[in-house]
DNA sequence: ATTTCACCATACGCTTCCGTATTGACATTC
DNA sequence: GAATGTCAATACGGAAGCGTATGGTGAAAT
């Protein structure tokens, strides 16, 4: 009989329990929480689901990791921001109206975050950790808000609208509609009351 | 050998091909598209999968039904609108607006279109089915705000400002929140610059 | 009364998937 | 050098699911 030699992986590309957890998102941001499956992960991570075993005590436990990680993640993207404190408070806020809109870890980001809500739907753990993170999301906004001069009262309403532009922004605004963006931005921040300034557009890159 | 008389269901409760398609937005809405299984739908729908084949040629075919038949709401949704002329622009926009955050089957609908917008991110015909939608949606409130004496350039920024805010309210705004939900109102319509006008507040319902 | 049709149930073959048990290879520890 | 630990592969059993083939029932048509 023919002896098979099994073919183990370098060391440098051993996966860790977060590189399963990782690709694991990256699959939940592409196909929802019922197409993750143990064997399709394997497979896209170039392994087995005998590796799977050895990392995690089943699928389920592989969900709660999922969760636990995009909640440290979205947190920690917030404090992040809450640390940084070398610009005025509204120029931090015209910065994060304008994330959603330019690079790619935010697209991919914001695929995660929809898997996640629709997830939530299904699932009360999911559900909590997404309320958790908008509620500190809304908190935030609301006191830039109030730092930049708005009142409280005013400043909640405005939250909610800004926060709503974020997370739906990228999917309805052009890349190069710089002008929409501005104005939206304004009407956010201020009374909306100034007239559109209007600026050179660039070259457009469809989203 | 004892005889096994397979119980046929009555004529009143015979399935069509939409109610399988309506069954399948149901489990969509709650499981996303790779939770929608030929077996489970029918074991839902209290039949076996011999009356789907009968009514379908495979899975792919409902999910091209699915597709057409969300789209089709969508849209009728929308040309009810444009065609109720009895209001005031100001006052259908008014009324768009409080939309999502009353009633069961606009949050039913939020779910169908949330699992249809993630399907849409590894599906090319969900995709497009959805921008259709969107720009559609931007479009109809653009107009009603052109209509309500807002100018062209401002209105298209407004349309994002309240589309977004349609389409994020209903898990961002308590359903008690009369005040924000009035202040967010005032600011998407109006430049944002009246002072909030106080309202009795009303027994909570949590969403 | 018989035939045809609409609609559904059942059985089968196959694939996919989950979880378990066992084995293999290499590094580390004693 | 032997034992142990880490990480992964393979094989197995069973469940879930897709699609096909066939059969059953009741209503409609002839």
């Amino acid at each position: 009989m023919e002896i098979k030699k099994p073919k183990r992986v370098a060391d440098s590309s051993k996966l860790d329990a977060s590189a399963w957890t990782q690709g694991a998102l990256d699959m939940l941001a592409k196909k929802g929480i019922a197409g993750v499956r143990v064997e399709l992960l394997a497979k896209e991570l170039g392994v087995t689901k005998g590796s799977f075993y050895w990392h995690f005590r089943d699928r389920e436990a592989l969900l709660e990791e999922m969760l636990t990680s995009w909640r440290r993640l979205a947190t920690l993207a917030l404090i992040e921001r809450l640390d940084r404190g070398e610009a005025s408070p509204a120029a931090r806020l015209q910065r994060l109206l304008r994330l959603p809109l330019v690079g790619r870890s935010s697209a991919h980001a914001a695929d995660v975050e929809l898997a996640v809500r629709l997830w939530g739907r299904d699932d009360m753990r999911a559900a909590s950790a997404l309320a958790e993170v908008d509620q500190l999301r809304l908190r935030y906004i609301a006191g830039l808000l109030v730092e930049s001069g708005v009142e409280q009262a005013d400043a909640d309403a405005r939250a909610i609208l800004a926060y709503s532009y974020i997370r739906v922004a990228a999917t309805l605004v052009p890349a190069d509609a710089l002008d929409t963006m501005s104005r939206c931005e304004e009407i956010l921040l201020n009374n909306g009351a100034s007239a559109t300034v209007r600026k050179k557009r660039t070259p457009t890159t469809p989203r």
